[in-house]
DNA sequence: TAGATTGTTAATCGATTAACAATC
DNA sequence: TAGATTGTTAATCGATTAACAATC
């Protein structure tokens, strides 16, 4: 991370200026209580995507009100998620958009390559391994496994699927073999085996889990776990479109 | 633009209490708010899916508390989250099993058949077609579609896989042979194509869309549409690692 | 300059949590 | 009964939106 000149240093903690590049009200605020907004961290990627799209067509620079318009919000509001990346805008001007996918990206820690086992290779596990998107967010998985005895040995987008056993050997041999540390687990396995696969990534030394099983994972207190529910937003779906129905029915009888 | 709860529903009426099986301070809260609390009904398929474990042992009631305790929540967040669904509980006792799992079937719109083509049968569209849960959420997918012109006429999970120009005719054979209108459409076919499917779903008759693509749709008003993005729940996994590597690191220079 | 746009403080809105009476 | 639990109103918290000065 460089400093453009731009930087509000003067107005930050020194230690955690550098570090967070974070601007001075919201470290202060993250002291307390230790959490960035989460909606606005979600928005992040969203944004990022269509800042790309647009550096794709040769512009160099671009509004809150420009990204505003593509998502159906106010620009205040990407003002604001904008914001807690630390970087800061001209008036008239825009973002610089260099400056703000960097930004954006260190923020999110999409600069740094996460190091990744990725557990249970059926349709959901390969849907992330083929997806080229994750690994433009740093995401390296470096092992993939599963417990189905007739895919071991099987390739899987250039790897070799290897039994969950393997877990904490093939951890080791990161480590000593290049260095790396495993910073995540990937759990795409059902949600039966989710636990006893998510203990073993814990003691193989991963700092965090990606979990896609529908289970409430039991975790050390220093793990961060993240759990994806495709029914969350199928439930709003449905939900909706019977409120609708009803809405609808409702106008007919009246 | 869906779904950033600001597509102006109409209010509801009194009458709407019965239809809707909500309590009648809810429907009034509505009238004004125009929206049930999303964050609510996301949890509720969680919290289904607890209770029906729970049944599953014989079980045959269940106090907030019992929940709240599952997912590290308060027991009377659960309760408010409930209460939405119109349940009530007894005192001491709790819910009966039978009847909230019910009450949130209805609520969601599970207890209905959703009929729905899917569009995109890559990785991603064969773990929805051959995950279980969703069929148990009521979603028939009718049909299958994709512009590889090498898979079409392959089976997926017992459906044959169907050029996506067939969308209109294959409505129409839905509707004139079975009576049945198509309701929803997945798309997880690549961004790209993903507006001009969505099209395609629309004028084929699709009240909702499903999209898992990553680009914000443009649709008529009347359509409802839930955008699952992976990206989201990474993004705050990552940046959660990150906090946490500064937080440690700063731990160790003081 | 004029007007678009940023950054920030204050006001509003919505969701969560606290408090407590009702009740099984 | 006593105590666990529900249902509801009030208080708090956090996120969004409004207002407006600064500035390019």
């Amino acid at each position: 991370m460089q400093n453009n000149g731009r930087s509000c240093e003067r107005s930050l903690r020194p230690r955690d200026a550098k570090n967070l590049n974070l601007p001075r009200k919201l470290v202060m605020q993250a002291q307390h209580s230790h959490n960035l907004p989460t909606p606005s961290v979600q928005r992040l990627p969203s944004y990022l995507r269509l800042i790309k799209s647009v550096r794709e067509c040769g512009e160099t620079a671009i509004s809150c009100t420009r990204i505003a318009e593509e998502f159906g919000q106010t620009s205040v509001q990407v003002r604001k998620d904008l914001a807690i990346t630390g970087i800061t805008g001209r008036p008239k001007i825009g973002y610089q958009i260099a400056d703000l996918v960097e930004a954006i990206e260190e923020f999110l820690g999409w600069n740094v390559t996460t190091h990744a086992f990725l557990v249970g290779v059926g349709n959901l596990g390969s849907a992330i391994l083929n997806y080229e998107g994750f690994a433009s967010h740093g995401l390296n998985v470096v092992d993939v496994f599963d417990a189905n005895p007739k895919l071991l040995g099987t390739v899987v987008n250039g790897r070799v699927i290897r039994p969950v056993a393997d877990i904490p050997e093939r951890a080791k041999t990161l480590r000593e073999k290049t260095g790396k540390t495993l910073d995540m687990g990937v759990i795409t396995a059902p949600a039966h085996a989710a636990q006893s696969v998510a203990d073993l990534l814990v003691k193989a030394g991963a700092r965090a889990i990606w979990n896609y099983a529908p289970i409430q994972l039991e975790l050390p207190d220093d793990v961060v776990c993240e759990n994806v529910k495709l029914s969350e937003s199928f439930a709003v779906l449905t939900n909706r479109m019977r409120m609708r129905r009803h809405r609808v029915s409702d106008r007919a009888q009246s």
